[in-house]
DNA sequence: TATTGTTATACTCTATAACTATA
DNA sequence: TATAGTTATAGAGTATAACAATA
């Protein structure tokens, strides 16, 4: 396959590659890189900080509501990737950490992620992609607040 | 020597960067400035090339499955953006093209990515978004052809 | 009253499977 | 037989609305 024609340079835009890209990532982490959790599940993993965080927290970072956070946080509990203990301030707050496998299985995907960005760089210069990187972050961060 | 950067723990990672970004843009283009189509018509309508391309084209370009892509044509062409033409050597193919209206939509959309794209590009400045922008369009293009 | 989180429900996007029609 | 496209169905992801418990 993929003798996707080339777009000309004006008619490609950049929500499009982003989303290209977006599909890429999803491709090239499989899911037994994941050790069988769904991406949305294991994003979720993935955000949560080592001092662990609460479900509104979670959903911000993810930039979802709480109520679709607080709905992939409850399969994580399940299969034993995350846990919650109360937050000792505040009676409302389900604090939320990752537990001893759900640490190891993000560090393993976390080096699979290396494995693919050092092949990246490979593909488009190493310098050239760490200015991509540095931008993607700021970018990113920028987020208009809306939701 | 691999510049890239070996990760910290509480570093975001590239997936959820590529995530938040995606975001960013369905934000920052509402459903105003697509004229009321919703994001995957919008990105259907923009993969259309002038000289008009089948379905099948038209999926591998969106790298979506055929009759997902299907799916999306109808309601553009009762929407009046895109029409169907059988294709003069082929009998079962039926070209794609946009109508006046749909082109309309389509440039007055890229004025608007336009805007957001200046705008970003002064965040972060005009030659590492110039960079940014140049890798991203070749880590897109170049994807791992699975589906 | 405001905030944390849940339950219930629905929508968007996209996939797989089974089919029709042309080649 | 192979390919272009359709119809039918399902699943992933995430939203909104209404609610409960705590602050």
């Amino acid at each position: 396959m993929s003798s996707v024609k080339p777009f000309r340079d004006d008619e490609v835009h950049t929500p499009v590659l982003v989303g290209l890209l977006f599909r890429r990532l999803g491709i090239e982490i499989h899911d037994r890189d994941r050790g069988g959790l769904r991406q949305s599940h294991f994003r979720l993993l993935a955000a949560v900080p080592p001092e662990g965080a609460s479900v509104t927290d979670l959903a911000e970072r993810l930039q979802v509501t709480k109520q679709g956070c607080g709905q992939l946080v409850t399969p994580l509990v399940e299969s034993g990737h995350l846990r919650i203990a109360p937050a000792p301030h505040d009676g409302r707050v389900r604090l939320v950490r990752r537990t001893a496998k759900g640490g190891r299985l993000y560090a393993s995907v976390r080096r699979r992620i290396a494995t693919i960005e050092e092949a990246w760089a490979a593909e488009v210069g190493e310098e050239r992609y760490a200015t991509f990187r540095a931008v993607l972050e700021e970018l990113a961060a920028g987020q208009s607040s809306e939701r």
